[in-house]
DNA sequence: TCTTGACATAGAGTTCACTCTACATTGTAT
DNA sequence: ATACAATGTAGAGTGAACTCTATGTCAAGA
């Protein structure tokens, strides 16, 4: 299937100034029809899905385009992906174990919360 | 203790600049001493170190600036204050579950593209 | 034929969170 | 007393990632 701009930008649920964005910056390169109109396919369709994952855990747009640049170059490039994938996910697992840390320092601070809310209470009616 | 905005620099890791644009923000209001120089507390170090755990997981200055006057409004606004952070907490716990995700999904790749790689190397050397 | 709506480009504008510059003032060491 | 390093304010500049505006083209329906 191919897609106007219009239709994957609903089936994306990226706008059509961000993905013309992103083609600006060489994420994407949709094919073009006849009239010049961008044309977008299935494969770009899995291909944003994966840019979506990679932005969503904090990679920049820099970073992706030279993700996308090597994609582009094909199976010489294989390892040298791998490699930007494997450090990406080193980063990723630090960001979750921060996160997580993070959830517990703010479940203990919601404990004290209640008990300080408590204690006020028990002023009021004192 | 009483620090000196250089000092509370260095204690907190964050530059001076951005302590004195965190204070026009509203997220700080260290006392000032004879000669208007800036006197940060030990208290203000704990909840330098709040807000940078608010930030780390994603809130906005803005929302930090609204707990900050909570904060500043004392007990009256205790169970106000709880309520963001529990709030904030479910965005938290929601963020996790997202980034857990994108690790599995980020691990497969990887696994493909080892797939791929000894692909390659076989063709090569058929 | 005429109008409308989706699409095209180029470039300006926005928001966030800093980060820096210019210039004045103050505290401290010699 | 003087030099100088740290601090003060006001406001400009930066970089990331959009987001929007102006203007033009083109295919399809009334």
């Amino acid at each position: 299937m191919e897609y106007s701009i219009g239709e994957f930008s609903k089936l994306t649920g990226l706008g059509i100034h961000t993905l013309r964005y992103y083609e600006q910056e060489g994420l994407i390169a949709p094919e073009r029809n006849s009239g010049n109109r961008r044309c977008y396919s299935d494969k770009d369709l899995t291909w944003i899905a994966f840019i979506k994952r990679l932005k969503d855990t904090g990679m920049p747009i820099k970073e992706i385009k030279h993700y996308a640049e090597l994609r582009a170059a094909g199976d010489p490039t294989l390892s040298d992906r791998m490699e930007m994938l494997v450090q990406h996910r080193q980063a990723l697992n630090e960001q979750i174990a921060r996160l997580q840390e993070h959830k517990i320092k703010l479940d203990e601070k919601i404990e004290f919360y209640r008990n300080e809310i408590e204690r006020t209470k028990n002023n009021v009616s004192s």
